[in-house]
DNA sequence: TAGTGGTCTAGACCACACC
DNA sequence: GTGTGGTCTAGACCACTAG
């Protein structure tokens, strides 16, 4: 484990614990560097991460300081749950799937250019309902170039298409594009979530890339609207 | 200007010209930091700027590349269009303000465990509706702590609240926790946004944090949803 | 003036990928 | 082995805050 990750853990550790009081700063960095036996840019780093977590703030000339409220909600590490795919953001729920179709054809130009691809390179057509212990959750609509990711089949899409993308396919999911907005409802998560005509849907579309720039899905994700809200961390500059 | 900011600045225009060749590596950091005059670390930092913002990706042991269609679209820097306030976000659009109601009360209970403040300290609760171009955009409803934006009063209103904490009050604004969901309209939606019974809301209820970490916002946004989606860059880890 | 965080340096070694 | 990016060091100077 890097040094600035254990850092990070330990350091993140004592603040949850209230080892430091809430209204003084915490050590400076260099007191902090030599308790770690690491240089100060090492101890810097370490504290970057609680920093952008939200945990840490600092004051040039002053010290640094704990946010307050930092543990008063349980939404800290809010940044680091906002993982790609559904059976990570739900890891203890059993997350089944019926896939409703599941077809190769030629993209049309929106999906082309979305995936980066020439309208002549085939792409998986996939919809799925999503379901969560059992009850009806969200229909994805998902796109994907067929030749980077070869062997799908209707086993893998019962399960987590992420998780065989990055253990058996050995790639790396870099992170997406997202647009999320209210629509109607239409027959189709009608039928399958069970809404009614009037129930709004949340969608959210998505442009999933892989960490050499390839993007590797485009997709649309379908959720009722009481069942879903979509949770981020925005951070200035 | 830092160095490392400048070395972003004139990387990215690089690019953005196509000076270097798109299948091909970036000079790798070493001769970079020549070319600079800098330390590799600085030359790291500067580029780490470009791979956050999707420009540019690295694989060790390998060197550094420019990410596909990293220019394709006009979605490049979407990540520092996040800005908070409606004001920031449509630079070339006239807002206007309509302020609804504006009173000055004690906070319910779940308001002020927002703001994390007690139930007796006095918060602002503010509706305005936000017209773009003269066209009705979105309902938004504010808490604030009273306190801490001292000398509120309807010409601020009438523009940016943001601008006022920034640029009057010289405050810095961190970031925010944002939760968005759709939800079914209201009268108030109906009234003000000319939207029908069930036509659906796109809904962004936040929480902004000033930099020392004290909440300065708790606040519901409200829009129509066929003129309104929320865009966000998701980064894995 | 003393103490803090912000930036930057000139190197070092390591992990990984290609030859 | 060679070259790349990833990490880490032991310092340095600067900018800002407080007493």
């Amino acid at each position: 484990m890097k040094k600035y990750e254990v850092i990070s853990s330990e350091m993140r550790q004592r603040i949850k614990e209230r080892q430091y009081p809430a209204d003084q700063p915490i050590p400076d960095e260099i007191t902090l560097a030599k308790e770690f036996q690491c240089s100060r840019m090492t101890m810097k780093r370490g504290l970057d991460i609680l920093v952008t977590e939200g945990l840490l703030y600092r004051k040039r000339g002053h010290g640094t300081f704990i946010v307050k409220s930092a543990f008063q909600n349980s939404r800290v590490n809010v940044a680091s749950n906002e993982s790609l795919g559904l059976t990570n953001l739900l890891k203890d729920k059993v997350i089944t799937s019926n896939v409703i179709t599941f077809e190769v054809k030629f993209p049309n130009p929106e999906v082309a250019a979305r995936l980066a691809i020439d309208i002549s390179t085939p792409v998986y057509d996939l919809v799925r309902l999503r379901l969560v212990d059992g009850e009806p959750y969200v229909i994805e609509k998902t796109f994907m170039p067929a030749s980077l990711i070869p062997g799908l089949n209707d086993e893998v899409l019962q399960g987590s298409v992420y998780k065989y993308i990055t253990h058996e396919l050995g790639l790396t999911i870099a992170g997406s594009h997202r647009k999320i907005r209210a629509c109607k409802s239409e027959e189709l998560d009608q039928k399958h979530l069970f809404c009614k005509d009037d129930d709004p849907i949340l969608e959210v579309e998505q442009v999933g890339y892989l960490n050499n720039g390839v993007p590797f899905e485009y997709s649309f994700s379908r959720h009722r609207y009481d069942k879903f809200e979509v949770t981020s961390v925005h951070l200035n500059k």
